[in-house]
DNA sequence: TTGTATGCGTTATCAG
DNA sequence: CTGATAACGCATACAA
């Protein structure tokens, strides 16, 4: 018959007098204070259990809890519970500033809801993407919002529990999950628009990932309206930007539009010092565009309202409420710097 | 005598017909396939324990699995093997680009050696330091990297398990963790010496929280080397070096100094279009910094060295290796854009 | 080669 | 008001 216990290597908190290496347990409180572990789980967890202990024996046990140093175990208690209060965000990349400042965001705004946020990356590899995707229903989380890449929908369907609170931030599609996002008919709209304005006509066209639904979709609306001269596709980084605007050297375009800002920054870096540089028209902000002696227009997501509609989705499905979820879909703005303001009003088209 | 079964909300497992809302357990494999836990568990493990079943059993179990869609509960195995395979990254300030290119770095890195990073921010508040610093290991993480912040060394030591492998990035704290950071030193000499061949004698100073050792520790350095009009503190923002740009406004000094890269964006934003800007002299890369029309030098740290730093000086604890482990310190280079090489090569000090 | 039993630390049920 | 005890799902020492 198996003798109980000397089964894992032993703690070290038997040994009294030095700092025990690991927390003590509900079993070292109960042991300590003459009590049980059901009696020192309804002190800790206070609240309405905790009132039901008298007076006496709740000083008493927490009191030893706090001299012991007692430290709940949340995996243990995560494994009873099956709720961790904790909330993963999976973004596809975030090198990207953009992704850096959501992700502080959406985590102060969970924070004061009391989940902690597990950030992880995917790096726009959909391998990893579907790692991440098995692997966090089974490390425990309580809900997840994902920047899904490519063909993601089957993906999400196959891998994730069909009950896990779920957002999707950035790339809606439609029948999965919550999902908050922009509107990108009207942010390409805008950007055409206020590029119009300034009197592009012809125009070349850098492309993220076409199968990225915001890449593409941006790449359609820019094409129907402008005289498309050149399109270099590649991944959405800054490599490609550079590579596309080499490519574009000859073609004197009114404007190069990029599906999205690490493109826009590419096509910078690429651009140097030229005498008449063209336009740049690029989806979210570029860093110190506002500087750059570049004409630069930017259709910008407004990154607070999207960080905190990913909680306003995912809490009511956290606290198991069933109805409904409207989609969030937010509008841009258009944010121009000097330069491009002087081109827009000091003439008209080039030329 | 409390009967079994009937104590949490039973899971819908035993309704057979629709997709299991939960994953199998191996319970239900043992059930299904006739034999025992250990068996199943033996097979699923892999390696030496799987080799000693018999090819049948092995077949039936693993087919059982996948056809059950059998998915290992972490946590459970966590709370029984004390191991998660997860390390987290607490930083100050995840929308810091900076800090994203460390991320993105650490966690790569890390996937490759089997382990999922858990990334946190303190968003540079003590508080929420002290919080996750309690928080993480409680989770049931195997190590820990952390940018520390202030007053960090008490708190580190009262708030970690002595045994949690540890190390510090960016801001080493002697006696504490193994650490990976830059030599200040020779980052602020070389920055330093660079400004001054550009002919810089007379400087003003924007200085990130004295209490960081970095910020300190550099405007101790860089004050010892130049004569100092006017310096400005703050927290490390934009903000804080947009109102020292004010405040600086009729000094004219031949170059600013920020102690961090955010503080001298925030600079650079309120510059604007000045006749003969001041040179920026800076730590870490500023965004689009080739492309500007104002002189900028920076002392740029190796962000890939640091992140591999990271993951060389944590695995070996995480084997439990216990030889000592020596502190990294990397060099930085200068970078600087055109508009200061002009600066430093056409004309020596200002007029 | 395989099954039985135990415990990880917690919460929750049931019986005093 | 309190204690004994059963799970949660898994891994493993031990017995067969």
């Amino acid at each position: 018959m198996p003798r109980p216990g000397g089964d894992l290597p032993s703690p070290v908190r038997a040994i009294s007098g030095d700092p025990p290496t690991v927390s003590a347990t509900l079993v070292d409180i109960a042991k300590e204070t003459q009590t049980s572990v059901s009696t020192v789980s309804r002190v800790l967890a206070g609240g309405a259990a905790a009132a039901r202990i008298s007076q006496a024996t709740r000083d008493r046990v927490s009191e030893a809890a706090v001299r012991m140093g007692y430290r709940p175990n949340l995996v243990a208690r995560s494994l009873r519970t099956r709720r961790s209060n904790t909330v993963a965000l999976l973004v596809s990349d975030i090198a990207n500033p953009w992704f850096g400042q959501i992700a502080f965001l959406v985590e102060q705004s969970l924070h004061r809801h009391g989940y902690s946020l597990m950030l992880c990356n995917s790096g726009e590899d959909p391998d990893r993407e579907v790692e991440y995707l098995r692997l966090l229903p089974q490390k425990g989380i309580d809900g997840l919002i994902v920047v899904p890449l490519a063909r993601s929908k089957k993906v999400l369907e196959e891998l994730l529990p069909p009950d896990l609170p779920l957002v999707l931030l950035d790339r809606p599609i439609p029948g999965v999950g919550a999902s908050v996002s922009s509107d990108q008919a009207q942010a390409t709209t805008l950007l055409c628009d206020t590029l119009e304005r300034a009197g592009a006509r012809d125009i070349a066209l850098v492309c993220g990932p076409e199968q990225i639904s915001t890449h593409r979709r941006r790449a359609e609306l820019v094409s129907a309206r402008f005289n498309v001269l050149a399109r270099h596709d590649g991944p959405a980084t800054r490599e490609t930007g550079t590579q596309a605007f080499v490519k574009f050297l000859s073609l004197q375009p009114d404007a190069i539009v990029c599906t999205n800002n690490f493109l826009g920054q590419g096509v910078i870096d690429a651009i140097g010092e030229v005498e008449a540089p063209p336009i740049i028209g690029s989806f979210d902000e570029i860093a110190m565009m506002h500087l750059l002696p570049i004409p630069v227009v930017c259709a910008v997501q407004d990154i607070p309202l999207l960080a905190e509609g990913c909680v306003t989705q995912l809490l009511p499905q956290l606290r198991g409420e069933k109805r409904e979820i409207q989609p969030i879909v937010l509008t841009t703005r258009a944010v121009t710097n000097r330069r491009f303001q002087e081109r827009a009003t000091g003439w008209g088209a080039r030329s």
